[in-house]
DNA sequence: CTGCATCCGCCTCGATACTG
DNA sequence: CAGTATCGAGGCGGATGCAG
């Protein structure tokens, strides 16, 4: 019977700690702000995830007003989870997170998990708004089966999902080398030369993609290594 | 041999995770944002948090460089842990949570613990930025033995420790009030009246440091509840 | 096949006792 | 004061069962 575990606390981080701070809870959150998503999808997504935990996990969140179900196609069947208001506020927290965990991403190991529509949330975490000025104009990622775009109109970068509509550069790559970039153990330049990258598109829109990623190019010329 | 529990997803929001999605660690986090502070002093504020479990997250998070021991007196005893810059980088993630979480802090039960000190995290969460504008004026806060204020400079509000040069209002109160009226469980009229709070200023500071709060006052005049 | 519930072994957690 | 050692309880992870 005993409930669930908490802090105990009479403070707002314990309390959201509470909901969403349990083993795997923020992971299915992740999940959920690229779109509704289904039971078995969110389990094919999250290995060593127990289908025992999900779903206590998914219940508990639709208790709270975090995730709620949605029908997606007007018929009862096929259900999916969704955010609700309350679990979209989460995304800028995530993304945060995700951004500050760049820095301890190491090498691949072979037991490693990659999605390709994680590297979406790696986009948006990585944008740097400040360096969006003057710029108007978007770039495309395909990565694997996903394809996804940054659009900057008027001083402020979005990520959005889709393909782009007239796109200064298309970046081609796999999942795995777009998380090594993004965590900078890659350059784009030494990913182009191995072959896992295919960058296409005037070569000014390519830095000012990086830049505004915040990434180093590798192709500066001279450039000392830090 | 076997290591610690990962989540094996090459992702920077796994990562953070791997390293401050534990139990009680972002609390910790959260007493070493307040400053330094010694062993005793963290299983003090953190009721519930084995010791064996505290010595362990310390010794993580000083390995993956969040965390590190400083040396308050230069002498060699006494020593305390204080967060390294990355740690400090999670200051807004920190702050982010707490305020998403305040719409699950309920009312108070006797088994929970309140801090004073929390309260200034979460007078940094409530700050609205975006309504600084024309205020130049500072709001101390007296709850329980610990003082701090909010100062607001050139358009930008910020918490500070201690007590306010020329505060335009100080607010006098106990923590668990305090933590009362931020959850918007009690308002500050509410409080005064009943005792708990004692609110010293100009009524037009006042007016402003709860706006700047997000606070609804409890005093404007036939104001229909919601 | 989807969306769970049940069961079980293990590891983490939380409390207490103990040590330098 | 600053931890380490120990141990019971329970959360977690994996396999399996089962109803719609």
């Amino acid at each position: 019977m005993g409930g669930r575990r908490t802090y105990n606390q009479y403070c707002g981080l314990a309390s959201a700690l509470d909901v969403v701070g349990e083993r795997w809870t923020l992971l299915i959150v992740r999940e959920l702000l690229m779109g509704p998503r289904r039971y078995v999808d969110l389990l094919a997504d999250l290995p060593a995830l127990g289908t025992n935990l999900l779903a206590e996990r998914l219940r508990f969140l639709v208790e709270r007003g975090v995730v709620e179900q949605v029908d997606l196609q007007g018929t009862g069947s096929r259900l999916a989870y969704g955010l609700t208001p309350a679990g979209r506020e989460l995304r800028p927290l995530v993304s945060g997170l995700a951004r500050w965990g760049m820095r301890f991403v190491g090498e691949v190991s072979e037991s490693d998990t990659v999605r390709p529509h994680w590297g979406f949330l790696a986009v948006e975490a990585m944008l740097r708004p400040e360096l969006a000025t003057g710029i108007d104009e978007c770039y495309e990622f395909r990565v694997d089966d996903d394809v996804y775009h940054v659009e900057v109109r008027d001083r402020v970068p979005r990520a959005v999902k889709g393909p782009a509509a007239d796109p200064a550069m298309v970046a081609t790559t796999d999942a795995t080398t777009f998380v090594r970039i993004g965590a900078g153990r890659l350059t784009p330049l030494a990913a182009m030369v191995t072959g896992r990258l295919s960058l296409v598109g005037e070569t000014d829109a390519v830095l000012r993609c990086c830049e505004l990623l915040g990434l180093d190019a590798g192709m500066a010329p001279g450039r000392a290594a830090g």
